[in-house]
DNA sequence: AATATAGGTTCCTTTTTAGAACTTGTCAAT
DNA sequence: ATTGACAAGTTCTAAAAAGGAACCTATATT
């Protein structure tokens, strides 16, 4: 499969990779939710070469996850943003956190806490049902092809049970 | 920054990335979650080199992701499966696929659904405040440096309010 | 006239990835 | 006994992507 292809792909698993799916994009993301927005600041925060933050500013504008706003005229000087779009992706960005805090972190703990604004606490995300609000892992949800993608999906969910050769 | 050093970050989504943030291991660990197990199994699926797939499954078991289990002897013949720390990336892939459903879709709309098993309904994934239990967005979180990071992490939050030239 | 600033672009080198062929141990068929 | 198939790799060369440094453009400041 060629990368390109990827935002075609019948998978939105892929399609949103095609997207966020490479070295940067999800480290450039990272500090637009800290509040970065200028050129600069993320190449000196990231490290990024300008080449490679160039292109990964302008596919993130292509695809609609930051927009570009003017900060002052003579010369034109331009911040991005996170749209409606991109602030989606946040449930994104703490999961990756919340598992690094958990899997990653060394003896200091995690080094960046998350407050919930309305409660006051400090919190880790947690993933639920939208149809009955029960919190859920892995185990508890089964996957289907959608009505409206039956007969040309067949190949895509393996076999139930992985044949075990004896 | 090199790639090399993301894992030592004082980043919780820097380290995560340093296990699941290239190209090609979100699209392997889609396949584990579907119940993909073997080699050429992935191979074929994904059209990755054999390669890359090599050295992909050689990183997720050096980090734990995965585990090489026998499902014969004489050749041994060895299958990758989701460890622990590997099944609670979940919560990651359901939020990739969730905002690739919203953003990506064509008209056919999402391929795949997920049903809950013990609610029996077609779900998406919600996020939700582990203190409070309320479902949360972007906007109403807000980040601070952990208590034990404290004085070797001033420079990482940005200011508040980005200086606005003019 | 020289320097600084923000946001790039260009050029060259190094690292990754793609694509195809080759390897190894075992079994089944000719 | 030889040939072929299978699973899970490894080894090669070529193409694509990323790293690193210098250069560019418009404006404002010294």
């Amino acid at each position: 499969m060629r990368w390109e292809d990827l935002d075609q792909q019948p998978c939105s698993l892929a399609r949103t990779l095609a997207v966020v799916g490479d070295r940067w994009t999800l480290l450039i993301l990272r500090d637009c939710f800290l509040g970065v927005r200028r050129f600069d600041a993320f190449e000196q925060r990231l490290g990024i070469t300008r080449h490679v933050l160039t292109d990964r500013l302008k596919k993130l504008v292509s695809y609609g996850v930051l927009y570009k706003s003017p900060y002052q005229e003579r010369p034109l000087r331009e911040e991005y943003r996170l749209s409606e779009k991109g602030l989606e992706l946040h449930p994104v960005i703490l999961g990756l956190v919340g598992w690094g805090d958990k899997h990653m972190s060394d003896e200091r703990g995690a080094p960046i806490i998350h407050i919930h604004k309305s409660c006051g606490q400090e919190m880790r995300a947690t993933t639920h049902c939208s149809g009955c609000g029960e919190a859920i892992t892995a185990k508890d949800i089964k996957v289907e092809v959608a009505k409206s993608w039956q007969g040309h999906l067949d190949d895509f969910l393996p076999g139930k049970k992985p044949v075990t050769t004896r």
